[in-house]
DNA sequence: TCCTAACAGTTAGTTTGCTAATCATGACCG
DNA sequence: CGGTCATGATTAGCAAACTAACTGTTAGGA
């Protein structure tokens, strides 16, 4: 197999992984009353209660229309609450509701001990060179999308 | 930051690009009237003619649904043909297009090169570190699941 | 001041993944 | 032979991502 085709294999398996996680993940948070990247977006606005979708958005590497969607689910299940920014009629803020502060812990748990699960028997020299490798690749595209 | 939370951190990091290198694939695909899990599954009909569509979706990790709406979108673009199996009225066979056999090299070269271009400054044994990496978490995922 | 441009959020529509359920066909066993 | 179960594909409906286009608000410059 030439340099070329290996690399694009990787490629593939990388997607077919990622893929895998995302049903992995899903399967389990169903149970919660979310999914993984509700919980996902939950993690962060627990660490960064207040910012706006937009700021959401960046944080997460997704569009807009995106965000929108994701908070909408989060809000009907009551995890989170908008809120209008005084002084800027555009924006919303968003925090954790009351209920979703208790359980916030217990979720973040259980999301930590699914990643504990999956990667407990990875050699750490293996992980820390994937994650070298995860920043070059998102330098790049970050660079390129500019 | 623990262990515990590294590992978290990871799978993000992991989702994050994952969703990028989509994009990145995706917009550039475009202008050959495919997205990336179409030239993806192109690339497996192109190495696998004649296989049923129950096939396909196992080799490319995927639920039959989900490879009944890739194929209607190929077969849509003129890319495949779905041919019924003799011997089997249940099943139907899947070929590459005459136009899709002439294009299906230029398709390969320019996903290598996509690939190649997002990669040709990682180190070969970050690469094989991470390969590792991914083939480990693939196992215990399709471990798992049975 | 007012016009225009940028920004925050939403709406509309597509793609790609999933599960659950359905339909037709095939295979196997009593 | 016939009934049940397994298999291949589809349909229906949901979730999460995207782009494009729209609404409303703010800010800045002529």
């Amino acid at each position: 197999m030439t340099e070329r085709s290996v690399r694009l294999s990787f490629l593939f398996a990388t997607t077919r992984v990622t893929q895998g996680l995302k049903r992995h993940f899903d399967e389990r948070a169903r149970a919660h009353g979310l999914t993984y990247s509700r919980a996902r977006l939950l993690t962060l606005v627990a660490r960064n209660p207040g910012v706006t979708q937009a700021e959401l958005a960046r944080l997460m590497e997704v569009e807009p229309p995106t965000m929108k969607h994701l908070l909408d689910g989060l809000e009907e299940g009551g995890f989170v609450q908008r809120c209008p920014v005084e002084g800027n009629r555009r924006a919303n803020q968003v925090f954790l509701t009351e209920r979703a502060e208790t359980e916030h812990a217990g979720i973040l748990r259980f999301l930590e001990d699914l990643a504990e699960e999956l990667f407990d028997d990875v050699p750490d020299e293996d992980l820390a060179g994937a994650l070298r490798l995860l920043d070059r690749i998102s330098a790049k595209l970050a660079g390129e999308s500019s």
